[in-house]
DNA sequence: CTGAAAGCGCTTACAG
DNA sequence: CTGAAAGCGCTTACAG
């Protein structure tokens, strides 16, 4: 690389001693090894005014570490994961790490296909948000002590360490909450998969309604997780007209945004003709003619505990480090959830 | 790096030649050094079965090169970002690298200590959304021969290549579009920036507005780049009460998003009391209440641009590769801009 | 056609 | 207190 042309060696040949020394004072070890006092400034300096920056690719091979971590999320371009990679990129930086990050397009041959060109590349640790079917290979990942950290979803059952939302609370305030409005015909729509975070999501949903004696008002919509808005149209014509639903939850942010496409080309009125929660914040949900009522996650918290249980793990590979955590939902409450 | 503890060396051994001819055949360049079939393919077939992946670590430090290119936005969770950062990503894999990203939020100072790290770590190049104040470091590293590209921004007389937007034309199409619509009072919110781009977009929107006759209705505002809104707010409040703008363009998506907040709760109904133009796309945009006119960037063009001209100059140090690419925006027209 | 050896820039036992 | 030397895993002249 071009920069960063002064070496250890220029200034070690500079002051008339080793690169050793060097390497030492510049480590911040020049006390554990009792350098003396001058010279050590006098290398401090020579650094400075040599604009000395070292070579990491060097200091990594020798000790195995890159300081790099992989993010793989499904698409760095919707705004749910961009901001989750925006707290990564951060709280990765203020611990001294960088962030590689790549998108799997909820394909679980990208998925593997970006795991293994990661570790190729000599990431420390991955963060990963894991598509359906994904965890045999993941499990694989922390079998080999490649440190790994879950994030926004989670496999029950298994020993890898992961950061999500307690999603099973977050539809059951979403319910409870419609259903103290007044609302009783509350209808769901989530995507077709066996991911854990969405299940967890629609039993929140079903044992709300269970309670409060609305068995029979339970409808669940399940559309294709790529390419959900056509499918989002016709269940919402469904649960309109068929099923007289007056309200709906949706599972995502992608879920809400493709239902608010299709209910304004319906001209169906919020809350009006229908109430709506939403999922995750989003300045549509605030700006649009009827603010919408949101689950809000808590992603500060999500991320940066994802983070620091990577770089824990990283630093003590030793030790048998399990972390699952899940953070509490916020429920943000609009005028798209209000009995008119 | 629990992972890929299989070295060339031991490969090597399993079959009793030297590391040379193993990293030669694996590299392809068999055939240059008139290596045995028999005896190559004996060893692509053990790299295969020991499953051996080459620490890239280790390559890059002989001087190779890590398949590594940098990407510094000033926020990756602004939606504008994201989707140029997951295009760099798509475009990026397809050549066989990986993306490192980062945000700068619009500070020389992370700006620079971006570039270090990145460069720390070994990437290939860089593709960068400069910030005000950056010319001189980029200078720079355009100087030591680091591969760097622009993106979104640029720099008028320089010899750094860059991808962008036709600036000037952007505002030139909107500013027309409105006075061909019969609106005349047309006023402009921007940053407070020695940035071209902005510069570019006011300019197409004066020389526009003196073309049509209109040089004492030219109202620019700018405000502070970080957190806009409250200038936004009191901008918008002159122009509409002092000013009796009838029209207003804003220069970014998070300058029309802010703008639309401040117009909601001054209570102003678009376009009836003021005509909005807004910039780059959006989902809040198609579906706010009036929706927006915006000027919409080709983001694919733009970005995949970027990425061919980095990886030009990666793979080609020794030519001087300059490439200069302004491309064309397009003008998404809605209920915004249209007089009623 | 193939291998021994040097070297990329750094860190860290090991001596003294 | 300080330095000579080995080594991290790979590539590439240089020999033969």
């Amino acid at each position: 690389m071009a920069q960063n042309k002064v070496l250890l060696k220029d200034i070690a040949n500079s002051l008339g001693v080793s690169t050793t020394l060097v390497s030492i004072v510049l480590n911040g070890k020049a006390k554990q090894y009792r350098i003396g006092e001058e010279i050590a400034q006098k290398v401090i300096d020579a650094a400075m005014t040599m604009n000395y920056s070292p070579n990491l690719i060097a200091r990594n091979l020798r000790g195995g570490k890159t300081q790099l971590i992989g993010l793989i999320v499904t698409d760095i371009s919707n705004p749910f994961y961009s901001a989750i990679a925006r707290i990564v990129e951060n709280r990765a930086n203020e611990l001294g790490y960088t962030v590689v990050f790549s998108s799997s397009d909820e394909e679980l041959k990208n998925t593997k296909k970006l795991i293994e060109i990661l570790l190729s590349k000599g990431v420390d640790g991955l963060i990963i948000v894991p598509c359906d079917g994904s965890e045999e290979i993941i499990r694989e990942l922390h079998e080999n002590n490649t440190p790994t950290v879950l994030i926004d979803r989670n496999f029950p059952n298994s020993d890898i360490s992961f950061s999500c939302l307690n999603n099973y609370r977050a539809t059951e305030l979403a319910t409870q909450h419609l259903i103290e409005e007044g609302f009783e015909n509350i209808a769901l729509i989530g995507y077709k998969t066996r991911m854990n975070h969405i299940l967890d999501r629609i039993k929140g949903y079903e044992d709300s309604m269970k309670k409060a004696g609305f068995e029979k008002y339970i409808h669940v919509k399940k559309v294709n997780i790529l390419n959900p808005q056509a499918e989002v149209h016709s269940a919402l014509d469904t649960l309109i007209k068929k099923k007289n639903a007056d309200a709906v939850i949706f599972l995502t942010n992608m879920l809400t945004v493709a239902g608010l496409y299709s209910l304004n080309e319906m001209n169906i009125k919020i809350p009006n003709d229908i109430a709506v929660v939403g999922f995750n914040r989003n300045d549509l949900f605030n700006l649009f003619y009827s603010p919408i009522t949101f689950i809000k996650q808590p992603l500060e918290i999500i991320a940066t505990q994802a983070v620091n249980t990577l770089i824990e793990k990283i630093k003590n590979s030793e030790l048998e480090i399990k972390s699952m955590v899940f953070s509490e939902p916020q429920l943000i409450i609009g005028a798209s959830s209000k009995k008119v």
